[in-house]
DNA sequence: TCCATTACCTACAGCCTTTAGGTAGATGCC
DNA sequence: GGCATCTACCTAAAGGCTGTAGGTAATGGA
């Protein structure tokens, strides 16, 4: 009998594909096995098991996302670079679900350092350059940014938009353009922390 | 034989505490019947299944965090009232991860609009009032707040935050802040649109 | 052509879900 | 108190996914 041709690589690959096409919940070895016609215990042969797949999809989503907000900021700045990292996100979450939601896959810190999701993070602190953020409100300012990609995109696949006026889109350009509000009128003043709130003067 | 005294709001409830304690994951029909030291097959009189189990879990979550928030916010306005939104519903997640997992399972229309998300919604749209915003601009304000709070939260579960400086807490004041600053210095201008950029005028 | 490698196999065991149909404890009515 | 009725919980069984152990056959280099 002829063989499958089964590689990590392809694997990963297939179990991405199904993840989008079924989602993620629908990437289990039988499955794979079943599109690839093999037996479930030759892809042991391949990858450590279930988790260690679903790992693979996820470091495969990361490096994919980095791939491609990485092309979209390339020759942009400021205002525009947001918009278009900030859309280069989105859109690969709506072409690959599957593959976004198993980038928001819980990573031990080995694996996320591993990841490409840091290249993200490194492109994302290039692009918030130019509203000149001194080096500590850079990393907060990455993590907001991480944030608001990460959860509108996580809600609107959630379907938690759906079904209410505005569509989501109008409501992603609000939210990109309030980002970039916030990142020029980014608050320099001291941190307040619950013990002593900040006075309410400037509002 | 004593009977458990089971009831469908029972297994919920140890549902939710099993997910707190273990991760959603380990939320399983064994693992419930284990615990009650009942068969399971038993648990199928009261929930429909895993599912439903889960489901009925993460609208007991909704359910908190709405009134978690609302007891928060509650005589406060403008900034320190969202600060109190926004610490009210990461403390929920941190005390209750398993919970807070649980809400962020993907629901149908149907079941979003029945599950008191909905109140936390309007809640955060109150919230928001002291921001001046327009109708329009306060569901657009609404969604970014969600998604930051969302997003923050979810990233920080996920370990993203873990063992790099400067802390998670330190990050989540900033975001919120810079949130504030967003709200306040909300932008008017029409929307651009990726056909119809905006001028790059003010930056 | 032979041999080492390895891709894929069978067989099995364990756990989780779900359905079907049965038994015993609680409840209420007289 | 006795009896019918409900229902909480049971046994039994089937099906799916994961994972391990050990076997067979295709492949490719010497």
């Amino acid at each position: 009998m002829p063989r499958a041709g089964l590689t990590t690589e392809v694997l990963t690959r297939a179990a991405a594909d199904l993840a989008d096409e079924a989602g993620l919940e629908a990437v289990t070895l039988s499955a794979l096995a079943r599109r690839f016609d093999v037996k479930v215990a030759s892809l042991y042969a391949h990858v450590a098991g279930a988790d260690d797949l679903r790992l693979r999809v996820a470091m495969l989503a990361h490096t994919e996302i980095a791939d491609a907000t990485a092309e979209a900021v390339a020759g942009l700045a400021g205002r525009e670079a947001l918009h278009a990292l900030a859309d280069a996100y989105r859109d690969h979450a709506r072409v690959h679900p599957g593959r976004s939601a198993a980038a928001r896959l819980p990573l031990t810190p080995q694996q996320a350092a591993a990841s490409d999701g840091v290249r993200t993070s490194r492109l994302t602190a290039a692009t918030l350059r130019g509203y000149g953020l001194d080096e500590a409100a850079t990393v907060h300012a990455v993590r907001l940014v991480g944030s608001v990609l990460h959860g509108f995109v996580s809600l609107e696949a959630s379907g938690g938009f759906d079904h209410s006026t505005p569509g989501a889109e109008e409501s992603w350009r609000a939210a990109i353009e309030a980002l970039d509000a916030a990142l020029r009128h980014w608050p320099t003043t001291p941190l307040a922390t619950p013990a002593n709130p900040a006075p309410g003067a400037d509002r």
